[in-house]
DNA sequence: GTGAAAGCGCTAACAA
DNA sequence: TTGTTAGCGCTTTCAC
């Protein structure tokens, strides 16, 4: 198995070795037919022997197609990205493509430098993952397969769109903490702009509406966009407890934040779950640990990443897809434990 | 800004548009000298009108070069992973490189197979994350530039290699239950082919052999290989404290494994840190926000990451590297908290 | 069933 | 300072 050869041998080369030509090599190579069973052993015999490896890079320049897609992500050390992207690899891997990588740090320059690079890098398709504005098919050239996930298109024609029904997990998750018994609620918040933000605030808004609790005496508690880690929104929940905002259920936005108000409320002398109800949502692998453990929304990221590469795909093979696929939500899922 | 044309512009085109020669507007766009201000302003101005971008496959086919870095690792959702993977990508975009990212998913044949079209990608260098078995550089082309994070390369010559001290690591984070009065330590491991996770055990035993602690009254609690999830080790930890094995001190080898170990402990009535000491490793961002919040050994992931980048690009750029350059041992720093 | 030849878009000799 | 030309390794007509 040893490949240590100097220098790659061409498809020219296993031709002449062959006796054939490289017309028929590559036939043979790709399976595309007219050649004889006996030309396929031998050809393929002689590509053995030589450890041949395709050249993807002039293939792609021929054929215009580079097997690679563009992944976008805000952030890729982001769990729930991560478990995302991990599906997403894995399941375009068992269909011959490699994923380029792109943290786009939510920045709109970087992301549109990227966007120029996988494009002169002739990507089959990109999929978006989150970020701060809509997307914009415009900056991309026309031809560039998208799918966006949690990220709304801003022309919603040319794009397909899928994501978890995150204002249904906002006003599920609300639900729960009201019919737990609390009666003022905060919802701990950032990262505005996402659109998976603004429906899980929506969803928390229509929940106290259906159940008659006045906004007014609720609390959004806003933590920096940059301010991503649990510290910050510890720091926020205790400001607010100490200027006297006492809350007795919690909804946060995510699960980094819920954790950090835990702590606040711990330090602040309140006890989960009985003086103060929280939730989540990501439903994060150690939402089971912490103590007492968490109470999350669960999105289901594997199904969110096989849908949206099988549509990437689709589009890549000139599929038409009807208007109900290129529009998606997907359930989700409450997940009751300690802390409510 | 919009680049909605339908077929991309090439390098000949805007030769024609400006009245050059293709040679020069590439030496133009590569600043490689050769041509006077005046061609230069023009050709450049006809390239921002026609919103001109480079072909990077072409580009990669003629000069053997790809500006793509293939990265190896075992899990991209593992949090220590993906925050090395994030430093690397930011890093190398910095350097105009790309990051193809393979998830070996410690599959042997998967991660074969991905050399293959690495290779096949003109990948200009792989950096390689942990990993079961040592990496073996004769699996690739001998021109393939490599450096070796966390896993032993199989001939150290020709790869460059680059890990945190675990051994040291596991040594301190052993000695620190030690101190704090802990007589019957457990060590909790799974992934014992890792380089790191043996070179961390290997600290375990020699800290207990320096405190004069026999091995055998302590006790090593396996996990299987495929559970890397908190539950598995917190059934482990169960089994032994039923079977009773009573411990006063918990080292476990990653943070995961001790979120479990400390589910564990509490639901067998032993209370953290009083009867029970327990300590991780990598210092997951959720160590804080446990209750108690976990003692860990952090890794210095950043200069990790940044360290291998350069030691790559210096490889790339044909730059000569020390001995001491082509395998570095990084500090790790302990971090106490409530569970000790 | 097979081969010859053109060309994808770029860069790098070499010539001028 | 600039242009001409060849060719990277592959696929794909078109001819036989």
């Amino acid at each position: 198995m040893n490949n240590n050869d100097e220098n790659k041998i061409s498809i020219k080369q296993i031709a002449k070795l062959s006796g054939v030509s490289p017309a028929t090599v590559s036939r043979v190579i790709n399976n595309n037919g007219r050649f004889s069973e006996k030309t396929r052993h031998h050809v393929m015999k002689v590509i053995k022997e030589n450890n041949y490896g395709m050249n993807y890079i002039a293939k792609s320049l021929r054929m215009k197609k580079s097997f690679t897609i563009g992944v976008l992500v805000p952030d890729i050390s982001n769990a729930f990205f991560s478990s995302i992207v991990l599906r997403m690899e894995k399941y375009l891997y068992s269909k011959g493509y490699s994923v380029i990588i792109c943290n786009t740090d939510r920045d709109e320059q970087k992301e549109l430098a990227y966007l120029r690079t996988l494009e002169g890098k002739m990507v089959d398709g990109l999929l978006v993952i989150s970020g701060d504005q809509e997307f914009d098919p415009s900056v991309v050239q026309a031809q560039t397969l998208t799918v966006c996930i949690d990220r709304k298109p801003k022309n919603a024609d040319n794009v397909v769109f899928i994501s978890s029904d995150h204002y249904r997990g906002g006003l599920l998750a609300t639900e729960v903490l009201i019919k737990k018994g609390c009666e003022k609620l905060g919802i701990i918040i950032s990262h505005e702009n996402l659109y998976s933000s603004r429906e899980r605030l929506r969803g928390f808004k229509d929940a106290l509406e259906t159940y008659g609790l006045p906004y007014s005496v609720n609390k959004v508690i806003r933590v920096e966009d940059k301010e991503t880690k649990p510290e910050a929104a510890r720091l926020q929940i205790l400001k607010s407890l100490r200027q006297g905002d006492l809350f007795d259920g919690v909804f946060a936005i995510n699960d980094r934040l819920a954790f950090g108000a835990m702590k606040a409320c711990r330090e602040f002398g309140l006890k989960v779950p009985e003086n103060v109800k929280i939730i989540g949502f990501d439903d994060d692998l150690l939402c089971t640990y912490s103590s007492p453990s968490l109470s999350s929304v669960k999105q289901d990221s594997d199904q969110l990443a096989k849908k949206a590469c099988d549509l990437l795909l689709k589009l890549i093979h000139l599929e038409v897809l009807t208007s109900n696929e290129r529009c998606q939500i997907i359930p989700i899922n409450i997940v009751l434990r300690e802390s409510v």
